[in-house]
DNA sequence: AACTATTTATAAGA
DNA sequence: TTCTTATAAATAGTT
């Protein structure tokens, strides 16, 4: 989605990533907090810039250390990369 | 975006939440996938679904314990939910 | 940070 | 669950 379609691969100027990364981070974040409110689920998300800086998100009112605990658990489901 | 807007509230059918588990958690993994290639970054996404099977995504080639180690640095970027 | 043309995700329905 | 299609939303390129 925007002006051409742009192929998805490793952006080499670093300062395209960087700024690759502000804007996409917010889409996704935006995408994360909206299925956790429409499914009612308990979701984590985390990532780093290409700076190093993290940002999380927890769905709900868990807190990350329950939803850790649960990520111990067994059955992912199929075709899925583990 | 769809044949209407939806706004964004936890769906009382529990049917309804399965159903658009089924559909958002698939364009999730994808624009999280897009994003760790893109930006080429750490980033590492869980979700259980309605019924707790859990969905897990972890970017690049860094193991999952690699990046847990990271989430207990400090400094997370302003305006973000901790 | 803001603007839009365009691509992409997806709401409903079958 | 899978497909189709109209439409809402995300975003690429640019300023």
């Amino acid at each position: 989605m925007g002006r051409r379609k742009l192929k998805i691969q490793r952006l080499e100027c670093v300062k395209a990533r960087q700024a690759k990364y502000s804007k996409r981070k917010i889409g996704l974040l935006k995408k994360a907090k909206e299925l956790a409110i429409l499914c009612d689920i308990d979701i984590a998300l985390l990532m780093f810039s290409p700076t190093k800086k993290p940002s999380l998100y927890v769905g709900q009112d868990k807190d990350l250390s329950f939803v850790l605990e649960r990520m111990s658990a067994l059955s992912f489901e199929e075709g899925e990369q583990r």
